[in-house]
DNA sequence: ACCTGAACACCGTTCAAGT
DNA sequence: ACCTGAACACCGTTCAAGT
């Protein structure tokens, strides 16, 4: 069967699973692939490019239309919320995805929905920065809870408890940026 | 002269400033200070130990104790705008301090300062997790900045606005990060 | 169009041996 | 104690040549 672009993703997120983002090379996903490592770069323009891939599918379960209906803010904290799920599903994800949004000279698709239901609710300015601000928090919030999965892994930490015993203090943080941004805004125009 | 851990470390900290992260190896910094790549080795565990160095070393200019007079929502906001200031004044600081704290086991201290500043204001479990979304927060957001320079540098973004542009964004959002966790806080209480 | 073979210019790390 | 020399086991990327 001949390779494909989409083929090479699925090698590449398989053993992302496997073994981590430190081990995602490109000579590893070639032998993987029973193939010389020039093959790849047939179907991808460099190691930079099949992270943006891989980032990308990492990201596309996440439902952007389907809260369209919803209250603006009620639709960004299921977007977050989404968003996290689908970093989770995978290892290292968030780390592949600040990687990649870091790199790309557009936005996330997810912060884009959540900016457009922003603006529903908000001024231009703060419903792109909370919008921004959203996104980092989600980001960085799964970064540091999937590292410490790979540390609990590698047997440095403890098996702490299961899973979602990090979901309260993120549902906290994402609460508490929604109502301080529309709260702020508010503030501001009473002021 | 004979070499030394803090010397690694500067001359670390000097290419870095220069060609940025991804140009810092340890043969690299082994030619500009005139040895071989094993004589590092002597100095220092390994290239994430040298990482961790130079991220405390980049952190390391922030005032935790002048703040402990102040409110403790205005101390954590101070802290959180230091931390910041710390960050860019180094090429991909945050990039740096956040790898580092991923390996770490043990909280960054400016993460500590905060949690302490908030234990005066708020229950445990909403101070840690507030102090915890404000570290998340500061270096999603500086991160973001710092890689949006280093295209900017590489002259694939244009030329944008000075560097100063991004701080009303950050302010925004660190305000209502804070404002959002104390008052959801109060909500608490009362419901 | 798609892949192999083989090279190029790098990495981090270890470790005997020197001083 | 501190460093050299030299090796080991890797990298990402390119590109003529094959099919």
């Amino acid at each position: 069967m001949a390779l494909t672009r989409s083929l090479v993703v699925d090698a590449a997120v398989a053993l992302l699973d496997e073994y981590g983002l430190e081990s995602l090379s490109m000579r590893r996903l070639a032998t993987s692939l029973d193939v010389q490592p020039g093959a790849l770069y047939w179907h991808v323009k460099s190691k930079q490019d099949l992270l943006a891939a891989v980032a990308s599918r990492i990201i596309s379960s996440v439902p952007l239309e389907a809260s369209t209906r919803d209250e603006p803010l009620a639709a960004v904290r299921t977007i977050a919320l989404s968003f996290r799920e689908a970093l989770l599903a995978h290892r290292n994800g968030a780390e592949i995805v600040t990687l990649a949004q870091a790199l790309a000279d557009t936005p996330l698709p997810v912060r884009r929905a959540m900016h457009t239901a922003l603006l529903e609710v908000l001024e231009p300015d703060p419903a792109a920065w909370t919008a921004q601000a959203v996104t980092h928090y989600v980001l960085g919030a799964t970064s540091e809870q999937q590292s410490r999965a790979d540390f609990t892994r590698a047997g440095v930490l403890p098996a702490g408890d299961e899973d979602e015993a990090d979901l309260p203090a993120f549902v906290f943080g994402l609460d508490a940026l929604i109502a301080g941004a529309s709260r702020t805004e508010l503030t501001q125009l009473d002021g």
